[in-house]
DNA sequence: TAGATCTTGATTTCGATTCTCACTTTTGAT
DNA sequence: ATCAAAAGTGAGAATCGAAATCAAGATCTA
């Protein structure tokens, strides 16, 4: 019974880290940064800052979009989101998850998949050590097209 | 006796594409177009546009700079220069590579490492395939530290 | 050499993001 | 509750890399 994905518990831990961060550094809570926070948290994954201020608005169609920039870049600092660049132009934002994972892109309808492999991470972290880079982060995202566009592709 | 980087023969190979390409497409060769291609296959490579721009006016100041953007996008699309965005805001190219490689990015100093690794590559298309993706293109990058910039951090 | 076609370079436009600033809200102390 | 200091907000301007526009120039072919 571990898996219906009833994340609220999830959000509360994450809006609580929000909330020592804001206390910690002396800024104040709004009831734009909690709709925005809230939204973000709720939302599906991968968000760009448009769609998610689309979505903030169906609730509060006065928030400005640079409050919403400024909110997202706050959620990244205090660790509770992530930016992600998948190359379109676009920054999107995904709440931090537990651990590390990596990204197929479907070039034909935008889907992104998330997959972990321990056996490349190890395999990097071999590759940087040989050269003696320290590595910071990576990036990996495999791009192509999912099964249903792959399909589409056929019938032309 | 096999590696004095004498890649003269490579850079005439890849005008002799330019070339085709050029005449294929009704294309016209210019002068400009010339230089830029010259420039850009001598120069050391992951050049951002500026830089290639910088280098093409020590031999023609008159260069605009839209005929280098309009150029780079000429010779990446007739397949002998890559772009590569390494998440500094900036598109960089590179003369198409005879194999693909990944990258290693120095976020001290902004050195760029290649790297080849095989085992790594057969994983990615395996995880794509356990997802039933067909990948097209992939992008690896690891950032981190050069030796130098561990040793600088250190002193600090 | 003419003339159709393509290219150029200066400039404008674009789209995402950041900045500015007058006005508002929060917060902690009275 | 009231106040003042500090931080936050939203609208619009500024920025930055890249792409589009367009009049003037170069190329190529018949
Ligand atoms: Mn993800
Ligand atoms: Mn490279
Ligand atoms: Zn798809
Ligand atoms: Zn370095």
């Amino acid at each position: 019974m571990a898996s219906l994905k009833d994340n609220s518990a999830e959000r509360q831990e994450k809006k609580e880290i929000l909330r020592r961060y804001i206390e910690e550094k002396g800024l104040k809570s709004t009831v734009q940064r909690d709709l925005i926070t809230d939204t973000f948290l709720k939302a599906k994954t991968h968000l760009s800052l448009e769609e998610l201020l689309r979505e903030v608005r169906k609730k509060n169609p006065r928030i400005g979009y640079a409050t919403v920039y400024r909110t997202m870049k706050l959620l990244t600092e205090c660790g509770i989101a992530v930016e992600r660049n998948f190359g379109d132009g676009q920054t999107r934002y995904e709440p931090i998850p537990e651990s590390h994972h990596d990204h197929l892109i479907c070039t034909g309808c935008g889907k992104i998949l998330e997959f972990e492999d321990e056996r490349i991470e190890r395999l990097q972290y071999e590759v940087a050590r040989e050269r003696n880079f320290k590595v910071k982060s990576h990036k990996l995202e495999l791009y192509g097209l999912c099964l249903e566009c792959q399909k589409k592709e056929k019938r032309t």
